[in-house]
DNA sequence: GGCTGGTGATGCATTTTTTGCATCAAGGGC
DNA sequence: GCCCTTGATGCAAAAAATGCATCACCAGCC
């Protein structure tokens, strides 16, 4: 789009901080891309960068107009996909910002089923916790958000929920696995491994544990579920996910909610002890998804709908 | 600005229905807009515009990008607006469709308020009925709309919302003038003086003389309330209005209700025969409105809950 | 059927704009 | 105080946009 050059640059020179860091990293010279940035702040009628020593940073005008420039850009990819759409090829790209949890099994089938029926649609996912996942909905490099955590910020819509009730995952052979839930008590003193101290689920187990005053034995702390759960054949200890991470094809629960790996079984936490979480599947408020996005959104939450229907809301 | 100038060409031609008309229009030539055009269309990968033998007509796709690209206009605006702002003066440009009613007294004196308050702020104030105005609203050429009808597009947000009763003018020594409230079959072969249908008066009395069958001389239709006004003088009959187009600077009612003209009187029709009519302001939904515009919103409703507390909604 | 007046598309020369190189001035870190 | 990096600017080269003349097409009209 030669009509957006401009623009574009001025994002990269936002992200950048400078502008021949930037000039770089768009092939051109730093005169030019400094000339262009001078002749827009010139067409504003105000600078939008503060000239630093180091560099250059947005100052505050500047701050509203890349606002402007990404809602810009978000718009005309939905305008491009919705055109698109108009030739019969549904094509597009879906980016998507999720936590680590529903990336694990969820994501992957659902993007290849989605995929199976649109096949000129591309997809990018962005692996972050909550208030980031937000962040990159607000900065419009995110389309969709999956957000196992409260959600704080007002501009974000969510546009649909599924409660999801903290399981504990450990060896088939642990002394826990024959329970049919699990208290939070049992796991005094007990081997556990616990997700990074951003995630959802690490946050209802902090509040659990301070709660009943019970304190497992961490010997592990990670942003990586995979790694966890391989770990736990080497060394028997317990960790925990949510339904959604340990198997996306169907229902969850009874004995062979654990078939993930067989050598693991998946009990979950009684509900006196924990709440149940909530994911949220969450878009930028005021804000229309490209076809593509807004489909793949679509298709997620009637396909949450077929496999959890007591669990979903909106 | 620089960076739109293809995209505004685009409109134009759109507007003009052809591209050596839209380039006369804009001072090129057709051969340099002919090919920005074109230029685009291979950008977008698909045409935007049917060419036909008298000219050009947009495509489906045209329409949709051309939606895009005044959606983008409007918040550029939007943020040029915000960007002013910044800098301490309030500048700005605030766009109105408004029906006759509320542009004889109300707005008027709202502007000027306003203008008071923030000289930099241009208006530009188009007359129009209910569905023009709501054009008005989704194609982006205008911010604010007051309507005296009812809203059909799901596309519009009412912002506030004033309940106005019909009011019977006529001349002082009219044989109606000493009653205090006016019944319809009061009018019955009486002569009257009726705004154009489009308006939404018009279409209230329509409604009421057809249910109480009831018939009176209509001598004139206009869509200009000066005109009738004026023509009272010279002829006595009935004419109606709501109460904002008569007196805005303070509540009407009661015996000096008609000191726009000391020589007419004005007297509401029994509300058992015509329901009370709703002016509707609005704007386009999901639509951030430039900075002037929104405070301009503001104020005119904050003034009218001042004013008629009891019968502004929202 | 042919003419006329309108439309958008295109090749080529010209003008305008953009870009790149070399260089300057300014500020922070050591 | 030196050195390095930063953004800004004058000037020539490259690239893009523009205007002119012209073509092909179609509708209305005689």
């Amino acid at each position: 789009m030669r009509f957006m050059t401009s623009l574009r640059f001025i994002d990269v020179v936002a992200r950048e901080g400078s502008i021949r860091k930037a000039a770089d990293k768009l092939a051109i010279t730093s005169t030019a891309l400094n000339r262009r940035i001078l002749q827009i702040e010139e067409e504003i009628g105000q600078p939008l960068f503060e000239r630093l020593p180091g560099g250059v940073r947005l100052n505050t005008a500047g701050e509203i107009f890349l606002q402007h420039i990404r809602s810009q850009f978000a718009d005309l990819a939905r305008v491009q996909s919705q055109i698109a759409d108009l030739s019969g090829i549904r094509r597009g790209h879906v980016r998507i910002a999720s936590g680590a949890d529903a990336l694990r099994r969820f994501l992957p089938e659902a993007i290849a089923s989605y995929r199976g029926a649109h096949p000129a649609v591309s997809f990018d996912l962005a692996r972050c916790y909550g208030e980031e996942a937000e962040a990159r909905l607000f900065s419009l490099d995110s389309d969709i958000a999956l957000i196992f955590a409260p959600i704080r910020a007002a501009h974000v819509h969510v546009a649909a929920t599924l409660r999801q009730q903290i399981h504990c995952v450990m060896p088939a052979g642990h002394r826990l696995a024959g329970r049919d839930t699990i208290r939070i008590r049992d796991l005094s003193g007990e081997r556990v491994v616990l997700p990074t101290a951003q995630s959802g689920v690490r946050q209802l187990l902090d509040t659990a544990f301070l709660r009943r005053s019970v304190e497992p034995d961490v010997i592990l702390e990670s942003d990586s579920f995979e790694f966890m759960q391989n770990f736990l054949h080497f060394e028997p200890a317990v960790f925990f996910q949510i339904p959604i991470a340990i198997k996306a094809g169907q229902a969850v629960g009874g004995a062979d909610a654990a078939d993930f790996d067989e050598r693991l079984v998946s009990r979950p936490v009684d509900m006196a002890d924990v709440a149940a979480g909530t994911l949220h599947i969450c878009h930028l408020k005021a804000r229309v998804l490209p076809v593509a996005a807004a489909k793949f959104l679509d298709d997620i939450i009637t396909g949450l709908r077929g496999r959890y229907s007591d669990e979903v809301d909106q």
